[in-house]
DNA sequence: TTGAAAGCGCTAACAC
DNA sequence: GTGTTAGCGCTTTCAA
């Protein structure tokens, strides 16, 4: 096995194996068809250069680059670096590989992104728009998700009035049904802490709404408090706003995975326990929720990811595929952080 | 501007410039030079035209992907996703991507992701090894990490008898120091609990040494136990066997981000609390260091990531750069978790 | 089953 | 300052 030599291509491996480059091709492509003879031929001149195939020509003729792209806000988020292990994994499988375009949770940089993507004939990408509700994606932009001739599926959220495949979890119902434990304890007065621009998270506060509807409990819509994303330890001065200003909260109900720790740390600060002094209940499970015993609702984000490069591939295969959108089952992992009011005993 | 044409190429510019295809070169690429009047038109028939370079059709001529890969273990580890947002913020600047390539610590893995990463004429790679101490990497493999002719970077960890490039923390420096403060707090029987198999541990292992024999404590190497890296809730089983074993012990200092947690449940389960039945200190911030109260070694993991960026770059500049390695500050945060032992008191 | 030739979209070399 | 030409390494006709 002779290494090294920066540059052995197609032609080296035919002349050595005695047969055309074209004959090569089907060898190492698998495609069309070859005697076994020339197959053995061509494989062991593959071995004896230690050949590999060069992906940017093959991509230039075939117009396929194997590489998918994720594009998110932030792979230090939880969520979002357990979707791109997913993503990985599954992409691997198929032979693609996978470019990770962090946007910060600004749409300038999702639309340098998305045509960076476009320069670099990606084969597909899966996105978590940064898109907030009520925003208006500029119309000069909108080609890029609409007409960019690259498979799309958005993941976790959606943007308003453009159609693409989705995958998410179930936030409407599980948050409903997360209130309805929650009032089943007693519980009239839950606070609730969220970043509310995102989709995902208005869905959440729906299924609240909802439930607190369903049981006849008027919603006070002071209850619900908005954390803004970038904001450093927005969780507790929220927590801390909400505490004050409702003495007669009896829990607290916080829709995103960042917003938890900084929560705790007030709840700490004012030396409240759960369940006894306040019930809390969080959506994404992390190593703090089982340590603090925190009622969790959990979301399949592996199974988020399998699905969202599985639909993925399903356009690459057939582009004419109309819009879907896939909801993915959540789970609510019952601890100790939560229990009758106080004045409720 | 019209958007759209799936194949919009340099010759369409060309043509609605009224210039050749190289002048159209000159400008997008920004090399050779070109009257304002040319540029002009080209900028104005690119607009017109929403031309995009095909990255692709670059790379295979210019052979540079404008593309660097990422490989280790796993995205998911907090360590791996700090570095990676730092890479890719670097790298974007620069105007490269970034290919995310996760290898479970598997070394088939990480072999398969360097034949592949070749294969994709990749210009850079940035590598935690998934070597461990003693093992030896197959004969072989070993140009995949020597003569791969593309320009390679190592993160936290060596590989043995392989002279590259090495961004890492200054792990026996920060270890002696910490180990020094527990020793001058009165603690003498140091429990450790860390994955012992990669350099980096062993490097932090050799700084708890030579503080302990600094202040003349006999080492006693059965205070120092191996947490296999896949374990789930190795840490917990870790901490168990050392406070059975070891009734003497007055502090445990974890090596690892992902043991503590781990480590934090089963004292939970004893109902040992910090610093009052137990110190404990620990490498790498998160969020439950916080709430917890536990004294930290906190990595510069954004600008180890800015580190290996700039010298990866620096090496693609020039290829007969001398391997050199450059070890980050650390910085211990002293929160509560630590204090006099019992019996010292 | 196989080979020859064309060409993917671009940049580099050279001429003018 | 600009255009012409060749060709990066591969896949895809097409013909044999």
């Amino acid at each position: 096995m002779e290494s090294n030599n920066q540059t052995v291509t197609i032609d080296d491996v035919a002349k050595l194996a005695g047969v055309s480059k074209a004959t090569v091709g089907r060898v190492i492509g698998n495609y069309g068809s070859v005697s076994e003879k020339s197959r053995q031929k061509v494989m062991e001149a593959v071995k004896e250069l230690d050949y590999v195939p060069n992906t940017i020509a093959q991509g230039l003729r075939s117009h396929s680059t194997k590489t998918i792209a994720v594009v998110l806000g932030s792979i230090k988020n939880s969520y979002c670096n357990e979707l791109v292990y997913a993503i990985e994994k599954e992409a691997m499988k198929r032979g693609y590989n996978v470019l990770i375009c962090n946007t910060h949770e600004n749409l300038d940089k999702e639309i340098q992104h998305l045509r960076n993507i476009r320069s670099r004939q990606v084969d597909g990408v899966i996105l978590i728009p940064v898109y907030t509700v009520g925003k208006v994606i500029p119309e000069k932009y909108r080609h890029l998700y609409e007409n960019l001739n690259i498979p799309m599926v958005f993941v976790d959220r959606n943007i308003m009035g453009i159609e693409k495949d989705l995958v998410q979890s179930k936030n409407e119902e599980a948050s409903y049904e997360a209130t309805k434990y929650l009032i089943s304890l007693g519980h009239k007065n839950i606070g609730v802490i969220g970043t509310v621009a995102y989709s995902t998270v208005q869905d959440r506060i729906k299924g609240y709404r909802r439930a607190l509807q369903e049981s006849g409990i008027a919603v006070n819509a002071s209850l619900v408090v908005d954390a803004e994303y970038s904001e450093k330890h927005v969780g507790q001065k929220l927590a801390a706003k909400l505490l004050e200003e409702h003495p007669e909260l009896t829990a607290l109900y916080v829709l995103n995975n960042t917003l938890c720790g900084s929560v705790l740390l007030e709840l700490k600060k004012r030396n409240l326990h759960t369940p006894d002094d306040l019930s809390l209940l969080t959506w994404d499970d992390d190593d703090l929720n089982e340590l603090f015993d925190i009622t969790t609702i959990v979301q399949y984000v592996e199974e988020i990811g399998r699905s969202a490069v599985k639909r993925l591939f399903e356009l690459m295969a057939d582009s004419q595929l109309k819009a879907e959108v896939q909801r993915i089952d959540t789970e609510m992992i019952i601890r100790k952080s939560c229990a009758e009011p106080k004045a409720f005993q």
